[in-house]
DNA sequence: CGGCAGGGTTGATTCGATTCAAAAGCTGCG
DNA sequence: CGCAGCTTTTGAATCGAATCAACCCTGCCG
């Protein structure tokens, strides 16, 4: 058990503790065959820095914070991936919370990464941590607003334009000669989900004859998919809409499943479907998924940059960078 | 800036440091009056604990450290889901490191996890870490090795029978007709994939007219499955195998993709196929993908549940939990 | 030969929470 | 009143790395 310190080092090394943290801070304060000395005497007592006493000289540690909603969907996966490989390069790593769409388990994890002091936080938030952001900003923390478009002009914000996006998906179902569409989501308290329904009610509005009717569910996954399927299959044929969009692929990939297991409606035939994020799996589904596609990697990547950004130009104002989706369309919208 | 500590919320209260500390750490040797004025100081302040001090006191952190090989794979996340829920009923949080079956970038994790002081690794390894992992445990921070049965029997591991569970799927191939069989999977180094291969070769050789051949793919990612099918593809028909077992479900799912695009070649008429994990996007692929079920959030309790046992009495002998996989037949192997 | 520049090295001090031996209060009993 | 036996409270010491003012050389210049 017994730890091997920077003074066990320095003895062996015949230095001081100055020098030893000299060479693993300043390297090039010190004399070449010194710091061979002391890298000799790291390696034979297996020395190993003690992070928690670094961080506290320190005052803040070597990570960022990352809260996403949902681990286990490959949007967050990949956008988690592009904020770790920006990290990295500028050596910091990043921490990831699962909030699971729970404002509790956000406030969890927020608590924690105040504690662990770490660097800045990218977060894609459940409930309204504006006021909680702000007093930890106070304090040194700096936040960035992941996947979501901040009119709270007081953070940093990264995000895809979510209306345009749920426009850009019902005008394609619209065009496709749908009229009866249904939008299936939730929860809407989160951000993206109703602006993607805002979307699609302002391209509904477009064409007089078209119809949009919300389905609202209480998690963006697979499992809640199939739930809203069967709503939809319990209905009289004529009651059904004849294109569904769904706030993701997740949903849109439940939906799937559960109309193809019914043999009651096929798809695209009887309802087209389209769904968001274009993950991977989305085109290897019964029916190739259409999609609207989000650079996820990318918005991970950029929400580093703004954060470093901010922490070496503290007065520099908060930036709201905007990507644009893309339209994918495959067989499961097709005409 | 100005960091709220101990020392601020003590004066304000009127007490000892010692005393504040006791609020949060020991609150029973603490009178329930000066327990008020404490609480009332701290959320005055907005005193948050550092948790860095916390540490360096205590000696270890209050998280664990779990190494993956692909976060992508949703196989992992089930896994990490499972053993952060089990942590969190400890009070411990878990952190993540992506491999990416990169043995440079789990020798990274490592040194990471370690200057850390984590209280414990899970582990899922590329190469060889017993020697790494050996010097860890000499300085108190234990190891579970998950999934993946440990021969070596200094270290407690929970796992899955993968050659029985290799031999399952191949001769579910072949009882329902097929000689050919093909194994798509890589790199053998990690011994998950040699073990299905082995279970593969154990089957074939059960059955004189059977044959196997190994395709070595260098990741079980989607994309290195969609060039494995290329692969097949390319051959003249009569030197394609009559079925396919993929070492796990992303290599499935590109294998079926690049089949079904291609128009080639269809599953299960041509070419039977068949996964593992069952993860939830099997049964909803192009066609329903019959799969190798693992109990992933099963693996991640209980690795997580070996390490606080073997925590609370480091006399205790390392335990070896394996579990037995499941057969899940759906279309794409269907007779 | 004195003075001075500057590369190398030193080690006491700092960060903030926790611990624990000792002190201080308090109660009740002889 | 004194004292044993409690419950509370106290605050100096501790964890380990980083810092930085002070110091020691060595070499060079006037």
């Amino acid at each position: 058990m017994a730890s091997v310190n920077v003074k066990d080092v320095a003895r062996l090394a015949g230095v001081s503790i100055g020098t030893v943290s000299n060479v693993l801070n300043h390297p090039t304060k010190v004399s070449a065959e010194t710091a061979v000395r002391v890298h000799d005497a790291i390696d034979k007592l297996g020395f190993v820095r003690n992070d928690a006493a670094r961080q506290l000289r320190a005052g803040s540690s070597r990570a960022l914070g990352l809260v996403i909603l949902d681990a286990r969907n490959p949007f967050f996966t990949e956008l988690s991936r592009g904020a770790e490989d920006e990290a990295a390069r500028a050596g910091l790593s990043v921490i990831i919370g699962n909030s699971d769409e729970a404002s509790e388990r956000e406030a969890a994890y927020l608590d924690l990464f105040e504690q662990q002091r770490l660097r800045g936080l990218l977060i894609s938030p459940v409930g309204d941590v504006g006021p909680r952001l702000r007093r930890l900003r106070e304090r040194g923390i700096r936040s960035v607003l992941v996947d979501r478009y901040s009119q709270d002009t007081s953070f940093s914000s990264v995000s895809v334009d979510d209306v345009a996006g749920g426009a850009m998906a019902v005008r394609h179902l619209i065009e496709t000669g749908r009229r009866r569409i249904a939008f299936v989501g939730g929860s809407l308290a989160i951000r993206q989900v109703s602006d993607r329904l805002a979307g699609a009610r302002a391209a509904v509005a477009e064409r007089a004859d078209a119809t949009l009717e919300s389905i609202e569910v209480s998690a963006l996954t697979v499992h809640e998919g199939v739930a809203a399927a069967r709503r939809l299959i319990d209905r009289p044929r004529g009651k059904r809409p004849d294109a569904v969009f769904a706030a993701n692929d997740l949903l849109a990939i439940g939906l799937l499943q559960a109309f193809a297991a019914s043999g009651e409606v096929s798809v695209p035939g009887d309802i087209a479907l389209i769904g968001y994020d274009d993950i991977d799996f989305a085109s290897a589904s019964v029916v190739p998924l259409s999609s609207v596609r989000q650079p996820a990697a990318l918005i991970g990547e950029t929400a580093v940059r703004l954060m470093l950004a901010e922490a070496e130009d503290p007065t520099a104002k908060p930036q709201a960078v905007e990507y644009q989706p893309e339209l994918v369309i495959r067989a499961s919208s097709a005409g």
